[in-house]
DNA sequence: CTGTGCATGTAAATCGTTACATGATTGC
DNA sequence: GCAATCATGTAACGATTTACATGCACAG
């Protein structure tokens, strides 16, 4: 889903500014997608071109003027007749992992030290997401924070359990550059 | 990781023609990674200019001609140089997962097929590793695998466990709306 | 007085996919 | 005869990030 689209589903939960649809990337789909501001507002004003949102200016005091979004109707069955699409593939990035397919090339040390960090990290995002899934107010939000968590937890009991079997190619090449 | 890097690292594991890369992307890094011809032949091109690859060309009976790419020193080097930097953070996407968030706006009979179909297509990533990791040859590919399987896995028992949540949000959504 | 939060935007640069272009061979 | 596999490449297009540009208010 691109960050256009995504714009548009994240005003379906009610008006919100370019600054507070950031926030809300972070929050609601952090996990999963993100988006800079460089994106949000083109996408914002492209929206707007095509009528799928409307635009109220508002001035404040003490803060900057802000322009505030709402879904129109077109929009509303856009995005719905978008979510009727076929889902593309999930995708799982990981550097980390990607340069454990390297693992000859790297000291068992690296190795280990690499594995750790991302372990920890691992347990941070659970930290962050357990503490996030409480405040939570929708069951779709739970839902999602539950799913991380999962994932993650899933992700330490694996490497914890295998990481012997990367540590040896590490160790295996390490001998042999002898 | 971009493709470039990548190239460069699968050629670590020994020479190679563009066309068998992209074949190793799909066997070794298609759970994490891919790449279609458009980023590769440019990629090992420039790699070429910049000296960190070679190539030769070979002439084949009843086949097209082909260039066959090896890792200089400095292309060695500058790699392992590469995976001594900082990995960047993991990145999930998922479209499917990402429409949950918006199950207000779609019917439980909906989102029901979309988690079942979900959860077939991991069943599905799950066969698919099986059966490619007895047939790996390398540990760190095993891992990785593995790792794949876990986290399937994980995602399959969260979501059978969890997904009254998403179908019950979708349900007063539907009964609010009448 | 410095950083953080609020607030919006543009332009350049990066990275990648898709589609196009070409062409032989092998298996069904 | 048609699809798949082998083999390489370019060009157009799309999406997004990064850096830049601006500016006020509040807290420590």
């Amino acid at each position: 889903m691109d960050v256009r689209t995504l714009c548009l589903g994240i005003l379906t939960f009610g008006d919100a500014t370019g600054y507070e649809i950031k926030k809300a990337f972070e929050d609601r789909l952090g996990l999963l997608y993100d988006a800079s501001f460089g994106s949000i507002y083109p996408a914002l004003n492209k929206l707007t071109e095509q009528g799928l949102i409307s635009c109220r200016e508002e001035s404040q005091d003490h803060r900057p003027d802000k322009k505030v979004y709402s879904v129109t109707q077109e929009g509303q069955l856009e995005f719905i007749k978008h979510l009727q699409r076929k889902p593309k593939a999930d995708k799982y990035r990981s550097d980390t992992l990607a340069t454990m397919m390297f693992a000859h090339l790297l000291s068992p040390g690296k190795v280990a030290t690499l594995l750790d960090n991302y372990i920890e990290t691992c347990e941070e995002n659970i930290a962050t997401l357990s503490e996030g899934c409480d405040m939570k107010s929708s069951l779709s939000e739970k839902f999602l924070c539950g799913f991380g968590i999962a994932v993650k937890t899933a992700s330490i009991n694996y490497i914890r359990e295998n990481r012997h079997l990367i540590e040896a190619e590490s160790l295996l090449a390490d001998s042999a550059a002898e």
